[in-house]
DNA sequence: TTGGTTTGTTCGTACGGTTAACTAACAGAT
DNA sequence: ATCTGTTAGTTAACCGTACGAACAAACCAA
């Protein structure tokens, strides 16, 4: 019955996460620890047996027959054949996660226009696409829309559904309630409950840049220490921290689009202060920067650029970050932007700093957030990625 | 075996740490998970009784008894006797971890004229202090000098002793190497494993920033998202995030001491940079303002402060604090210097992100460090704190 | 064929947790 | 004084999960 072993799971990932557990820890954890242990090992690393998981986990063999044969029976894992090179002994039989045989879901509300939606495999390979305008109406006409596209993604999986993803602007707190989303009229939305009764369905919501910075973790080549900064209409940003997302105090954690920049004043914002992120880097700003006459477009991106880099000095050198990516902008603007930005963070912090420090695009393109999503859902229900 | 149960005790403390545990959990992982469990439930609020924990900790009796046992044995829980309000029932066996029966040494490194060291009891509370002079060859001799620091505070020491923590200078990595530490003429010293070993005894080595805030945490009220700034000849911090300290991806988070501040330029630093934190901050760089002739104080103190804003806002919302902590200078900077702090934060950053935020000074005075050495050991031996 | 090696399974054992039932120790009503 | 009800802590029987030992299967090499 693997309905009743999931949830177990989640009740040990979740202890993992918090650092002080205060929950026990009975037999049952631990095999779902270790069924876990084995999914992260088959799923980084495709074609190890049995023997090669013991080895590497520290496990016996006979613990290890004993998790993978539950796990074959769930179809979480395959049998790939025997191994072929030729060895003395019994070959080994390869195994794998069962990629193509269950799908994820996920959404992305991040967009002006419509909500969208991919089904991938375990492997983030994208099997189909929908998406839905957003209601004019907003609030819970928004969140009726977002079920249907939910439904709809639901009659285009081709296997069973492992669960879904959902990126939603605002903030969301650690149990997926939207606690606040001015754009799509939502306050205190339980947005996880809501989706996960209505399509039956295991349903993880986060915040979209957290979804991103973990999308780009899992799927892109994204180092442990990293921050992801959106730029768009708004900026914002999703900060891992040792691998794990930084929800921060009251959820507002990655809220960067309001802090003043330099000692030198700057334009009027719309949150009433002067001189904010936003005022320097929002795409429409930019983009009213340039079309100004006599604009002069690398000075108006370096600026830009510079901007940003001011407010990351700080931020780098007080975590001491491996990677900082940036999303949003067309390519014709990310280059001289990022450029700016690693000129400024380098001119302001030690060497010590940003010696290992990388600074570049998300590799993940306009899916970013969706494949973020689907990650909450192999983190969430396998405790891989 | 009390011997035989601890190190073991240690091994989960760092799986739960790591996040991803790539760690088996075995039966006795979880016993001393649960002797952890107890600890801090009895260490948090004495006078609980087996049952008051059993429903805590949503174990049944009869396995709390059987841990409360093990850990009477080790001598690390004690008995204060029978509960005096008069409820029907048996009256219930009220327990208390042996606050006095054990000792603890933390370790000072990052005084200028001398290593610093007290013992405690498991409470915090100072039973001894001793210190040696800072040899001038530095290097070797400064380890040297440690060790011996450290066996004058054994002798010292009433009761047994659970362990030696040391706040230093300079980058720690996580196994307790001093990767760099200028000031003392260190370069990848194992200081860890040399003190445990010349002291045999249980030895853990932090960065002096790290093992104050994690001090200002358990004997201070420090919350779960914390930044400390210790401000001194030079300027470092520590950081915690939802309980956890923040390490980096090279050991070198909190150092904002050379971080540019502002778009105004500023006085050159000793790094070869212009308008440093330090530059602004640093203790001997105020002094030296304020000596100067018509130098107006509070203006000095005012400005000094703002720059220390203007570095933490984009820090603050990012990480979305509970509370920056203040430690170094003397009163009569303080509290001018923590006005101009709050002001230019909150001038800087969204409501929703200093809304809940708390700046105070430090509530553990010129102990601040040792203490944060003594939580070291707390949390690695017990689990606590 | 024989021997050596590796894989994966079966068997018995150990450990830690649970529930159920027990004894101990109290307050309060009769 | 005694009975009832309640709470604390212990004992006994059982369950789930891990392990080591031993074994069958499947291969290479001599």
């Amino acid at each position: 019955m693997p309905a009743d072993i999931r949830p177990s799971a989640r009740v040990l990932t979740r202890q993992v996460d918090r650092g002080l557990a205060s929950q026990r820890i009975g037999p049952s954890e631990a095999r779902s620890h270790h069924r876990s242990l084995v999914l992260q090992a088959l799923y980084r690393n495709r074609g190890r047996s049995r023997a090669d998981l013991a080895r590497e986990l520290g496990l016996s063999r006979v613990t290890i027959s004993e998790v993978v044969s539950e796990l074959l029976e769930d179809a979480l894992v395959v049998e790939l054949g025997t191994r072929s090179d030729s060895q003395p002994g019994k070959p080994a039989t390869l195994l794998d996660v069962n990629r193509q045989g269950q799908n994820i879901i996920g959404l992305d509300l991040s967009n002006s226009g419509a909500f969208v939606g991919v089904v991938t495999d375990l492997d983030g390979a994208v099997v189909a696409r929908a998406e839905v305008d957003i209601p004019s109406t907003l609030g819970d006409d928004a969140v009726r829309a977002v079920e249907q596209l939910l439904r709809d993604l639901m009659a285009l999986a081709p296997g069973p559904l492992l669960g879904a993803g959902v990126g939603t602007p605002g903030i969301v707190d650690d149990r997926g309630v939207v606690v606040s989303a001015p754009n799509l009229g939502w306050r205190d939305v339980p947005l996880q409950e809501r989706l996960s009764v209505s399509a039956g369905l295991h349903v993880a919501v986060a915040n979209d840049a957290d979804a991103a910075v973990v999308g780009e973790r899992s799927f892109g080549q994204g180092r442990p220490d990293t921050m992801l900064v959106r730029i768009g209409r708004g900026v914002g940003s999703g900060l891992m921290i040792d691998g794990r997302v930084v929800g921060g105090a009251r959820h507002v954690a990655g809220e960067i689009g309001h802090v003043v920049v330099g000692t030198d004043e700057g334009e009027p914002c719309a949150c009433g202060n002067r001189g904010c992120l936003e005022t320097w880097l929002a795409i429409p700003r930019i983009e009213a920067r340039l079309a100004e006459p006599g604009a002069e477009p690398s000075a108006v991106l370096a600026e830009a650029g510079r901007r940003l880099g001011i407010v990351l000095a700080p931020i780098v050198s007080a975590l001491n970050l491996d990677e900082v990516i940036l999303a949003g902008p067309s390519a014709d603007i990310s280059t001289p932007l990022l450029d700016a930005v690693d000129a400024a963070v380098r001119d302001r912090t030690l060497a010590d700093i940003h010696g290992d420090l990388r600074l570049r695009m998300t590799e993940l393109g306009h899916d970013l957030v969706v494949l973020g999503a689907v990650v909450l859902v192999l983190r969430g229900q396998l405790g891989v990625a």
